[in-house]
DNA sequence: CTCCTGTGCTACAATAAACGTAGCACACCG
DNA sequence: CGGTGTGCTACGTTTATTGTAGCACAGGAG
């Protein structure tokens, strides 16, 4: 057993203690890449490289931490002859995210700053 | 001048050259506390020190780092003699969340993993 | 069979970010 | 004066992320 898996193993994600779901919920949202990740793979399934160039050539290590951590979480799933995709939880997630793009737009339309 | 303030006057929003804003968004909130800071001030201003409080008494070295980042957004101001409020904008944002409050619930019930 | 390509995934050293503790300067109020 | 609260920073340690390289495996072509 490599020695990685086994650290990753004893992480929990912060806040998942506290009974508060959205704490959870915000921290696994909150680590880097997570959000691009979700955002990637809206349209179509990805493969591991096809969404390591879509994500400006992030480095594979996180990438592969962040899809472990997703497909705890049941919100990503990994299938033959596709690749990575939404599970259906996780393209309700997106569905919360789609004004984001919108919101997106006006904000860096912003009046100075 | 602090070379801290040095330093964090460099560094850009991720994504912020792609022409697309989302990337610059996503950038943002995915750095840690980012999307929690905007959670607590949701009801009421802050204090500095009462939304340390507020998030599990993380260090005020990031927390200082992200309302920063925060007010350079435009997402959250500092409001004399009531401390940290989200802006008009921030509240915009806060709102296209709102729903992942409810989607966080069902999320944890989800069966075994 | 061998060679080539693509997959998911990992090792490892270097860098950057986050953490924890302590403390500053300032203002207010007794 | 002393006490308290504010926003904010220094700095040494720990943790996370990065970048480069590479593994084992599975097809397909020659």
């Amino acid at each position: 057993m490599p020695k990685q898996m086994a650290a990753r193993k004893k992480r929990r994600v912060r806040g998942s203690s506290s009974g508060r779901p959205i704490m959870a919920l915000l921290d696994l949202l909150g680590r880097r890449w997570t959000l691009r990740i979700v955002w990637e793979l809206r349209e179509q399934p990805l493969s591991s490289r096809a969404l390591r160039a879509a994500c400006d050539d992030a480095s594979p290590t996180v990438l592969q931490a962040r899809l472990t951590d997703l497909r705890e979480a049941d919100l990503v799933e990994l299938v033959q002859e596709s690749g990575y995709r939404l599970t259906e939880l996780g393209r309700e997630l997106f569905d919360q995210f789609m004004p984001l793009n919108r919101f997106a737009e006006r904000w860096s339309k912003r009046p100075a700053n």
